[in-house]
DNA sequence: CATATCTCAGGAATACTGAAATTA
DNA sequence: CTAATTTCAGTATTCCTGAGATAT
């Protein structure tokens, strides 16, 4: 148990991952990485491949080749930019605004419901303890 | 800066294995995911195919396609278990236990390094939280 | 204009998964 | 019949190329 902190961190995501995914395919047919696409869509609408693929932490050719899935599922719409004819511009359709608000907010109350019965967790602390190490590691690499 | 935690956590996660896996490359010429292959490799030692499966949480067949590359590189080593022939139990080379330790020992301290000029940040602290959520989470997941 | 560089999307190669086959 | 590994087909991801835009 007393093993590294970068090793519970990666554990940790995996677990919140995991229990995130489980929700959205049973609720929705969708799984974790669908779902965060169209959250970083609601997020910065409209954005066009490269900007998600920034946003997502992937290649420019993940967010191409998951695209047409998403369109014939009626969750996003592609369109060109009249002034830049080789960009796709991606936005969501009303279904995909729903689910992403709806999916969001169950995800959201499901989390918080999580730690009621752990008084001695602070939540706002720990969140602000992560992204203080984030800031620092970015801070590093960008530096090398 | 995503306001929510979970986004933060992945963030992190993304961001720690990106600064370590160029470390890796660097230093040694192999990726994260084989640096974590023999770490685990050296905790738990002699470990079969199954086993190391579910520590790495990926499955049986990715590991098996992932032995013969290390075993030619000289790393590690595969024998029949006595007791049970058909189990394949990996352990550790003398190269391999020294790279593992090396590459171990100096991102530990590249780790600390990066957070001296951080007295804000109480790393111990941080740690017990992570793996106080992570138990929480585990917990619940285990309920369902 | 010409040409050099940058930006964008998509194609080829690689890695992972679940299921079926193999082996002990 | 069971338990462990391996093979196979399908999917997803990344690296790299080529086409179109921008700048000198």
């Amino acid at each position: 148990m007393s093993s590294r902190l970068t090793y519970s961190i990666n554990h940790l995501a995996t677990a919140l991952n995991a229990y995130a995914d489980a929700i959205l395919t049973a609720r929705w047919g969708i799984t974790i990485s669908q779902f965060t696409f169209l959250a970083v869509l609601e997020e910065g609408q409209p954005i066009d491949i490269t900007g998600l693929a920034e946003c997502l932490g992937v290649t420019k050719a993940a967010v191409s080749k998951r695209v047409p899935g998403l369109e014939a599922r009626g969750l996003i719409r592609t369109a060109a930019d009249p002034a830049n004819a080789r960009r796709v511009v991606l936005t969501l359709t009303d279904e995909g605004l729903r689910l992403a608000r709806e999916a969001g907010d169950l995800l959201e109350a499901e989390f918080a419901q999580m730690f009621v019965g752990r008084p001695d967790l602070d939540l706002e602390r720990t969140h602000a303890d992560v992204q203080a190490m984030l800031e620092t590691v970015l801070a590093k690499e960008a530096a090398s």
